[in-house]
RNA sequence: GGGGCUGUAGCUCAGAUGGAUAGAGCAGCAACCUUCUAAGUUGUUGGUCGUGCGUUCGAGUCGCACCAGCCCCGCCA
């Protein structure tokens, strides 16, 4: 898809050809920073080096031989010392702008592929039997975001859910709901009682060693298929599932598959087996397969364990080799914790090594960790854990109080539905705002500050749009839009607000190409202040004359558009008032 | 011992692929609501870009060394 400041600096680059006056394989543009006046420029360093010519005085030359089409989308042509400025058209860029996200509407921003790759992202990843805590919320709304984002570059896109729902704790769960019941409660409730109940019957095998044996008994039973193993080890699955449906609904989240490492464990011996006859393996006098210098800097590693067992590693290696049959996919991401960077580099290096994914792209997108106010670990030896559902309890109840403060006469209904959105977007936003690889702190204050690059500034930018389209419907009908002369829209803050509208789609591709979903909240925010800028300095319903008033509803309807398109690739809903 | 990440204003962060005067928010100080939502806007204070060398016409950005913090390194996940 070409937008118009695709178009633009297609347009900018062809000019500079035509010159005949630099070599083709030197028109490098770029955008300058915002003190520059200009919207794109040619620093002429690197051609007038080539040419052996001073830079000024190549870009002196360009600009006095440059030729622009027609209804060029480039308004100005100008030589500023070593670098030629390009400046847009202001009347043909705005109409242009404005027409593609009316045309376009909520695909604004998206591109499409003329052959749909696909791509597997691999994220939130919750234990079965336990909670879903800070430590989760990470990975599922950067991976949830990431999913969104391939989607709008036109990628076909699976979010696989990798479960931890396989390993030797299940033999201690078991062991522990036979001795002392099945936990009866709803939903989260119950899995905390789950957890109590391992962790007591943990404690208890300190003094009890035949509890240890129970342990073991029950995970064996498990691996091979007994029926009332299997049927309690479903009942942790399924009462786990349920209880974490209810915090992806609120977020937003969904996948296409939640094949847990359970569903890959008949493919194991056949994998460790692979890995040998290729030599990627070998065995140890003590039985386990090891894996050395699968690359350079990786330290040897197992993939089987010397009694027989199999780890971690060993489940990915079979999920690699069953993603590849069954979505035949060009790239597949993991959303992990950074702590893992080693283990996926000895992953990928071991997957290669086998003959795997020669041509697939296989990508870590590590995150940091979060830390409470003091700085220190959550963690629930600590006491200091935080479950995702409380978190967002928590958020909603904090900003229901700002709301009741603020919008005291809304109804009860939309005060709570405001406040869902505001503080779950808070929340969402607190993951997105920066580098993903950044440790963050859980601090309430900056995570629900209503105030500056907020989730919640951005969403009350979007509801001042609607507010004012609102009112402008009660005093009549809107215009229809090929009737508006966007051309009007001469005003420096109008003319800002449309270049940074016009930049979405570059955003979400450069989104897209780093795994950045910041790039995309930074996007927001920026636009948003100019919005608000806008907002100040133009009125819209009392503009002077009826045709840049309809021209003003056009641009406040494109800003809304945008708006919504950009928050909701980071799945935060956008309330119509607050 | 080996390796990874991070270091930019008092605090939280942008500044990817080297370019023009290093930008926001918060906190502080000050101004603006009989006019479209003040959850807003404007002004202002505040920076040897961890340190040192190097590469380059040009370094916050690249290379090397060092310093500080966090993290990882075969029978957990």
């Amino acid at each position: 898809m070409d937008y118009a400041l695709d178009r633009f600096v297609a347009e900018v680059a062809t000019a500079i050809r035509a010159t005949e006056k630099v070599p083709a394989d030197l028109v490098e543009t770029q955008t300058p920073k915002p003190n520059i006046p200009a919207d794109l420029a040619f620093p002429a360093f690197r051609a007038a080096k080539a040419l052996g010519v001073a830079p000024l005085q190549l870009a002196q030359q360009l600009a006095t031989s440059l030729r622009l089409p027609a209804d060029s989308l480039i308004g100005a042509v100008t030589a500023t010392g070593p670098f030629l400025n390009f400046s847009i058209h202001p009347q043909r860029f705005a109409s242009a702008v404005l027409d593609e996200i009316h045309a376009r509407g909520d695909a604004y921003g998206h591109d499409d592929q003329d052959e749909q790759q696909t791509i597997v992202v691999d994220y939130s990843a919750p234990n079965v039997a336990k909670r879903m805590h800070v430590g989760h919320i990470r990975s599922t709304i950067i991976g949830q975001t990431l999913v969104h984002i391939f989607r709008a570059l036109g990628y076909r896109v699976i979010g696989d859910n990798h479960l931890g729902d396989w390993g030797k704790q299940f033999g201690a769960i078991i062991a522990a709901i036979m001795r002392y019941g099945k936990p009866d409660g709803d939903s989260e409730t119950e899995l905390a009682q789950l957890e109590a109940i391992y962790a007591r019957y943990n404690e208890e095998i300190k003094e009890n060693p035949e509890l240890d044996e129970e342990a073991r008994r029950w995970s064996l039973l498990l691996e091979q298929g007994d029926p009332q193993a299997r049927e309690l080890w479903q009942w942790c699955v399924d009462a786990t599932l349920r209880a974490n449906q209810r915090n992806y609904d609120r977020l937003g989240v969904q996948f296409d598959h939640a094949y847990g490492e359970s569903f890959y464990e008949h493919m194991l011996p056949a994998v460790i087996q692979e890995a040998i006859d290729n030599k990627a393996a070998y065995r140890d006098e003590g039985g386990a397969a090891v894996v050395e210098e699968a690359g350079p800097n990786l330290p040897t590693f197992l993939l089987q364990r010397s009694d027989g067992g199999t780890l971690y590693i060993t489940r990915d290696v079979a999920t690699i080799e069953f993603r590849i049959r069954e979505f035949d996919p060009v790239r597949i991401i993991y959303v992990v914790d950074a702590r893992q960077e080693l283990h996926f580099r000895q992953l990928f290096a071991l997957v290669r090594a086998m003959g795997y994914a020669h041509d697939i792209e296989l990508v870590h997108v590590p995150f940091g960790t979060v830390f409470d106010a003091h700085g220190n670990a959550l963690s629930t030896r600590k006491g200091n854990m935080v479950y995702l559902e409380a978190l967002l309890d928590e958020a909603v109840r904090r900003a229901r109080e700002v709301v009741e403060n603020k919008n005291p006469d809304l109804s009860d209904a939309e005060k709570a539905a405001v406040a869902e959105a505001v503080g779950i977007g808070a929340v969402v936003y607190n993951d997105l705002y920066q580098d993903p690889r950044r440790n963050i702190t859980l601090d309430w204050g900056r995570m629900l500050a209503t105030e500056g690059n907020s989730a919640t500034y951005l969403q009350y930018s979007y509801a001042r749009c609607r507010s004012i389209l609102r009112r402008a419907a009660t005093e009549g009908p809107l215009d229809d839009f090929t009737t508006v002369d966007c051309t009007l829209l001469l005003h420096a803050s109008e003319q800002q607000l449309i270049k940074y509208l016009a930049r979405l789609p570059d955003t979400v591709r450069e989104a897209g190409a780093r795994y950045a979903p910041f790039v995309i909240a930074d996007w927001c925010y920026a636009t948003a202040r100019e919005f608000g800028i806008f907002f100040e300095q133009c009125p819209v319903l009392k503009a002077e004359t009826s045709a840049l008033r309809s021209a003003r509803l056009a641009l406040v309807t494109a800003t809304a558009q945008a708006l919504k398109n950009g928050l909701s690739l980071l799945g935060i809903n956008v309330p119509e008032r607050m």
